[in-house]
DNA sequence: AATTTATCTATCCACATGGATAGATATCGA
DNA sequence: TCGATATCTATCCATGTGGATAGATAAATT
C-alpha cells in the first residue's frame, strides 16, 4: 500500500537510543539521526512526532528493559545474588558496548534541569525502580528496616556512581574496582 | 583611564559559574549571561575570550575551591572526621543553595562526551583529587592497602552519587539518607 | 495497469546561537 | 579641559537548528 521505510519503526528507536545515549539530547541533531540511522527527518516528524517524542520513546524503552531484564532478580540467597550482580554489572566482558556511555537516564537527568515534566516523570520511575529493587532484596535478609533502608540507599548510590565513573572514563572497565569493592562489602553484611 | 565595567572580572566568573552550574554549558546562552550578570557580550569576547573560555575559568575556580576548602582535611581521628564530613556535606542547613544543582564537574563530564581535551584535563584533575583525599584518610587508619583502595573507591563513588541524587531531586535535602547511611557505614569500619 | 498511500528527496523557513563591528560613553591621567 | 582607552549599546552576520512543504517514488490493492 505504501513505500517501505528505510528503517523499521522499532529498529529506528533502538538506533536512536544509542545515539542519544552517546551524544545526549541537545548535541544530537535531527540531521545526524537521519544520516546514522536512515530514519528521514520527514518520517521523524510524521510518524514519531519529532525529535523530543522520539527521545522519550528511547527513554521508555530504556526503563522497560531496566525493569524487566537488567536489575537483579529477587530470589534466594539475596546477598550473594546482589554481590555477584555488581561484579557482573561492571565486567567489561559481559557489558554491552554502549554501556561505556553510562546510564541514559542519569545522563538525561543531568542534561535537563528538572524543568521538563516529561523527563521528570521518567526520572521518578527510574528512582522508584532502583530503590524498590534493593529494598526487596535486602529486606529478606536483614531484619531491621532502618538498616535495610540505609543499605538500599548505599547500593542505589553505587549504581549511580558506577555509571558516572564509566562514562567519565569512557571505558567499560572503569567501574570494576568500585563494583568489586561493593561486592566485597555486601558479602561482609 | 577607561570606562569601568558593569561587573568586576572575578565577580563575573563567580556569577557565570552559578549559571553554568544550574543550566549547563549548551543550554546557557551568551545573551542570558549578559542579562543575568551584567557582563556584556562584548567584554565576554574581548576580555574573557568567549563563552567557552569563561566556562573553563569557572571550572578551574570550582576545582580550586574543591581542593582547598571543600574536601575533608586529613588530620587525626580520620574515620570520625570522614563520617561527620559526609553528614555535614548533605545537611541542607550547611550547604550553599547552589548545591542543589549537584556538582559542576560531574554535570560537565556528562554533558560533554569525552571528546573535548579542555574538559578532559579538568576531569582528570577532579578524579585525582577525589581518589587521593580518601586514600590519604583511610591509609592512616587501615593497614591493608587492598582494603584502603576498596573503601576509597566506595567513598569516591558515594560522593558522585550524592551529587547525582541531589541534582535529580533539585533539592539539597535529598542526599541526607545516603550521607547518613554512609557515615554509619564508616563508623562501623 | 491504474490508483492509492506512505515514504523519500530536496528545498525552504523562522529562529536562536556565538561572535564581530562601529559609534557612543565613561573614566582616568596629563 | 582634553585626549586616550576600554567598555557599553546597538547592530549585523554566518551558521546550525527543528520543523514544514512539495514533487518524485515505491509498494500494495483493485
Amino acid at each position: 500500500m505504501s513505500r517501505s521505510r528505510n528503517i523499521e519503526p522499532e529498529a529506528a528507536v533502538q538506533a536512536a537510543q544509542k545515539l542519544f545515549w552517546k551524544h545526549g539530547f541537545y548535541d544530537l541533531g535531527t540531521r545526524q539521526i537521519e544520516q546514522e540511522t536512515g530514519l528521514t527527518r520527514f518520517t521523524l516528524q510524521k510518524s514519531y512526532g519529532g525529535k523530543k517524542a522520539l527521545f522519550l520513546r528511547t527513554l521508555d524503552l530504556y526503563l522497560d528493559i531496566a525493569e524487566t531484564r537488567f536489575l537483579p532478580e529477587v530470589g534466594t540467597d539475596n546477598l550473594e545474588a546482589l554481590a555477584s550482580w555488581f561484579e557482573q554489572r561492571a565486567d567489561p566482558e559481559k557489558m554491552p558496548e554502549i554501556s561505556c556511555y553510562g546510564c541514559l537516564m542519569i545522563n538525561t537527568i543531568i542534561e535537563f534541569h528538572g524543568q521538563d515534566t516529561d523527563i521528570n516523570q521518567r526520572k521518578d520511575r527510574f528512582f522508584k525502580l532502583l530503590r524498590e529493587i534493593f529494598h526487596a532484596h535486602l529486606s529478606i535478609v536483614i531484619k531491621s528496616d532502618d538498616e535495610v533502608q540505609a543499605k538500599s540507599e548505599i547500593l542505589m548510590g553505587i549504581i549511580l556512581a558506577l555509571n558516572v565513573v564509566i562514562r567519565a572514563a569512557d571505558n567499560n572497565a572503569a567501574g570494576q574496582k568500585l563494583a568489586n569493592s561493593t561486592a566485597r562489602m555486601i558479602r561482609e553484611w
